[in-house]
DNA sequence: TAAACGTGGCG
DNA sequence: TCGCCAAGTTT
């Protein structure tokens, strides 16, 4: 490892011994008080030079379409959030214009960003912050939390991107950032642990000097190295401002000390539910259950009436539809393999979660 | 606390 | 090609 630029202690300094599971480095005093200054300046630099031109951290976002974009990014990669997120905040520029539309207006624009029950969420949230906060997203970091879809990152993040208060943000991207620099290791631990939240509270710039300045752009600034540079799959060391005072450089890039587990997917009720969603949004008109339900490349849809030989589209009666995203998604549901049980277990789920509604005429999106 | 919860692009 | 993974929250 090359000497630190700056003459400070190096994080990952090998004589500082083995990473302790239990109790990181950086718990004692007189080594966070050492050198994290340079540690903010260099990161912060770096973040002044390289982020991306995100909308929603352009001066003239406002705070609801920060909440929005806080949202859709749960899980979800920038890139495919863009454009959704545009729409949104062009057809709903405040919380009252969504909270006046019916929730399936919500999840049929919330289009294919995955995880539509933060659409609905969402939704509740803009509902609540007309009846509650006059109709503007509220600054505190508690009235965040209780809003639903709000936990205790998007609550931070709000707080932080939106209002520029000093919040300890703590994301996927800043855990595994801090799981290198300090902790000399690959990947974070599986679930959030308190040593971590000690960790990333250790690390903020101090809040008196400049009125937490710092500290809230520290926060965005260490996210997108994580996003940027200090990624997952294949991390772009030499581009990084930190490389030099590594914990996980310096020990030379010890592979995870476990194994991720996987997101199992082909089979399950997601795909199941995510396959009947697609049908409900596409659709403009309720779904008979039945209908629903018998889709599949196997079993005959008893209540679909006498085929229409000449659209050749699929043997499902309402499928003969000029839309190619209706088509497609009745496609992709008569494609799977499930079983009538799982899928009967799954229409009821997505009834019970409230992302269906069941009416006299069928199922659809929620009123 | 572990498991459930969507989707599509990239290595 | 196919498994991994992405600005998490809820129960």
């Amino acid at each position: 490892m090359p000497p630190s630029r700056l003459g400070e202690p190096r994080w990952g300094d090998p004589g500082l011994g083995e990473p302790d599971l239990e109790e990181p480095g950086l718990e004692e005093p007189d080594l966070v008080d050492r050198g994290l200054g340079g540690l903010h300046r260099r990161v912060t630099d770096w973040f002044a030079a390289n982020a991306r031109d995100l909308p929603w951290r352009r001066p003239e976002c406002t705070p609801w379409g920060v909440m929005v974009s806080e949202f859709m990014l749960q899980q979800t990669p920038v890139a495919r959030v863009l454009p959704v997120w545009e729409e949104w905040m062009e057809r709903w520029p405040e919380p009252a214009d969504l909270a006046a539309e019916p929730a399936g207006e919500a999840l049929r624009a919330w289009g294919r960003l995955g995880y539509p029950r933060r659409a609905l969420r969402l939704h509740g949230a803009a509902q609540r912050i007309v009846e509650e906060h006059g109709g503007r997203v509220p600054s505190a970091h508690a009235d965040l939390l209780a809003l639903p879809g709000v936990g205790a990152y998007t609550a931070a993040a709000i707080s932080c991107f939106a209002f520029g208060a000093p919040e300890t943000v703590v994301d996927t991207n800043i855990r595994r950032v801090h799981a290198r620099l300090v902790s000399g290791r690959a990947l974070p631990e599986p679930s959030y642990t308190a040593a971590e939240a000690r960790l990333a509270e250790a690390l903020m710039p101090a809040r008196e000097q400049d009125g937490g300045r710092l500290a809230n752009a520290w926060n965005a600034a260490v996210m997108e190295l994580g996003a940027l540079v200090c990624t997952a799959r294949s991390p772009r060391c030499p581009q990084c401002p930190v490389a030099d005072v590594c914990a996980w450089v310096g020990a030379g890039q010890p592979e995870p000390h476990y194994v991720p587990k996987g997101q199992p997917w082909a089979g399950t009720d997601r795909q199941v539910r995510g396959a009947f969603m697609a049908v409900l949004r596409a659709s403009e008109v309720p779904v008979r259950r039945a209908e629903l339900l018998g889709a599949s490349g196997r079993v005959p849809n008893p209540a679909a009436p006498a085929e229409d030989t000449a659209s050749g589209d699929t043997a499902l009666g309402n499928t003969v539809s000029g839309d190619p995203a209706l088509a497609a998604a009745w496609k992709r549901l008569a494609g799977l393999s499930a079983p009538a049980d799982q899928r009967l277990r799954c229409l009821d789920g997505l009834l019970a979660d409230g992302l269906a509604h069941e009416g006299p005429e069928g199922v659809a999106l929620p009123h």
